[in-house]
DNA sequence: CTTTGTTTGACATTATTTGTCAAATATAAA
DNA sequence: TTTATATTTGACAAATAATGTCAAACAAAG
């Protein structure tokens, strides 16, 4: 199953561009690029919308798999892991069609 | 839709328990149970273990009213929520299926 | 060997979480 | 109402976690 780094740095290298470079996209050091690839340190949303631009991937594609690795990390480890996602599934739904924006 | 908050202390008032009991069991200042219930602070898992223990509910059940209201407020707020949820599932099974313990 | 790119670790800085306490507010009893 | 008890709130401190910076180690290519 392939991680978010690993996605990421196919990508990048499939398009020829150093980690400096995209790390001078996204504004941040290139040791932190390094490590959001090898899964050691966790983008967060700016860096998935920067990411999917420079590396012209969608940008759903990549945020979906930035919270699901996110999520997954956070419940594996319990029995009730995929009780607590349906529930969460539900969940949103009503904070979706409760929130007045 | 009731929250983790409104079931602690319902579970509560119906033991009769005052915060201050409570609290005290969990090993944490009142303030911070009160906050809990309310909403305006997250218990952590070995509160709700306790919680469990001493309002009687079965352990499950709150882990999952635990887990699922953090997971939906973290993505609540996204387009592709219900998207991740799912790829979420698929990646607990991977890990809880590759996890050596 | 030299150059360029990547990875790693130590450390500082910043942000977030968590805890403590006391005052304010509410609730109930007399 | 007054008194006693319970709950809620906010200011602040302490602890913890996230993030950034930098340089050295390592890897790959020429």
């Amino acid at each position: 199953m392939q991680t978010l780094g690993q996605l990421i740095k196919s990508k990048r290298e499939a398009k020829g561009l150093l980690l400096r470079q995209v790390a001078a996209f996204l504004d941040i050091d290139q040791a932190i690029l390094s490590k959001i690839e090898k899964g050691n340190r966790k983008p967060n949303r700016e860096n998935i919308g920067k990411l999917a631009e420079i590396l012209e991937v969608d940008r759903e594609q990549l945020m979906v798999q930035f919270l699901s690795e996110k999520i997954a990390y956070e419940i594996a480890d319990e029995e009730c892991a995929s009780q607590a996602l349906r529930v969460a599934e539900k969940k949103v739904r009503y904070i979706k069609a409760h929130t007045k924006k």
